[in-house]
DNA sequence: GTCTATATGATGATAGAC
DNA sequence: GTCTATCATCATATAGAC
């Protein structure tokens, strides 16, 4: 799948420029938005000599998803079964806010993947993805059924935290609309501290 | 905007098949991955005539906007500043999730839409969209400070009902990679009950 | 109002000189 | 390894007959 090590230095520099300039394109228009021309533009090079580096667009776009699997399901690997259960949990979605914080490019890419059915990362989702969430699932129902956090479902609570966490990157745009140019993400920290801090406890106001 | 209203029965009829068939097409492959080919075929027409009834792609796209719109804002209307604090912002969080699971195409669209920086779409969020959200998290601000629900910012209470529902519709792929066929939506309707309900206590555990 | 045929432009990919 | 030139394809939109 990946292709051969570069060599020279040059070669090094050129495919870390094309994989950025992608990045940055892929994520703003999605697959088929996104043309050869202006990631070539981007990355200083002409659309041949990008093509030489990368022998389609599908392979372009399948080495970035590549190459951001591992950073983007980092935060999820950190939590550790051993540790205390609600500052794992808390931890993770603090670390994930931060990802999307980072990395906006990147969770608007896995964003536009996805929403449109995933046609390249499918294999990645129902693999390498489900394994980790099923895992880490495990640790939290337990964590759960020993009483030492109050009882969740440990899917619908790995789901909130990428769908909230994700949302300040990926709906980016509406988020600025409504709050203009105030940075949401000091106010986003405490309110998901809040919010999840709540929901962990062990038992909860019902009126 | 809108075009001078159809006239016969087959032009309303065949207006309804295109916004349906777009609606379809671009809600799958976004605004750049949708043709006018697919379109027509889905609405069983041929492409010049999908183009007498809309004059162009873009105009067809911002005909469904427009037709979305409504739809889209009604559950956050009908939250009631006269009602039960408690009980209108739970209402709020299960029209929306009922949204998502009824409507995921319309939902997936407005993602394609914002994620690629909402370039059609943008007046509408920062025109009627402000509007509406700012009355609306005044109206969370005044019960919150009137003591009727917990310290909560309105404004990400918002983003956060946004962001959880709409992920069962936008990222359907991802979640069911992860549970395979089991229906996510009762699951998702107890979990958000719960999650929303701790987090608008009077307080909350801190350990 | 609806169709066939076609103009026009964009885009992914290749050929071949240097 | 990198470029200019070009091909083949596809997509939006229009012309014009019926």
């Amino acid at each position: 799948m990946t292709k051969s090590p570069p060599r020279t230095r040059i070669q090094v520099r050129n495919r870390a420029a094309i994989l950025e300039a992608a990045l940055e394109v892929f994520a703003a228009r999605g697959f088929r938005g996104a043309t050869l021309d202006r990631i070539a533009q981007a990355a200083g090079l002409s659309k041949p000599n990008l093509l030489y580096y990368f022998r389609s667009k599908e392979a372009l776009h399948l080495a970035i998803l590549e190459d951001l699997l591992e950073l983007w399901l980092a935060p999820l690997r950190e939590m550790d079964a051993d540790g205390e259960p609600r500052e794992q949990i808390l931890g993770y979605v603090r670390r994930k806010l931060e990802m999307s914080r980072d990395h906006p490019r990147e969770s608007r890419l896995f964003a536009n993947e996805i929403l449109q059915g995933a046609p390249r990362a499918r294999p990645v989702l129902e693999g390498e993805l489900k394994v980790l969430v099923d895992e880490k699932a495990a640790v939290i129902a337990a964590w759960s059924e020993s009483g030492r956090i109050g009882p969740v479902d440990p899917y619908h609570l790995i789901f909130s935290i990428w769908a909230l966490t994700q949302h300040y990157a990926d709906f980016e745009v509406q988020v600025r609309a409504i709050m203009g140019k105030t940075d949401p993400y000091p106010g986003a920290e405490a309110w998901l501290d809040h919010l999840f801090g709540a929901a962990l406890g062990i038992s909860h106001k019902t009126t």
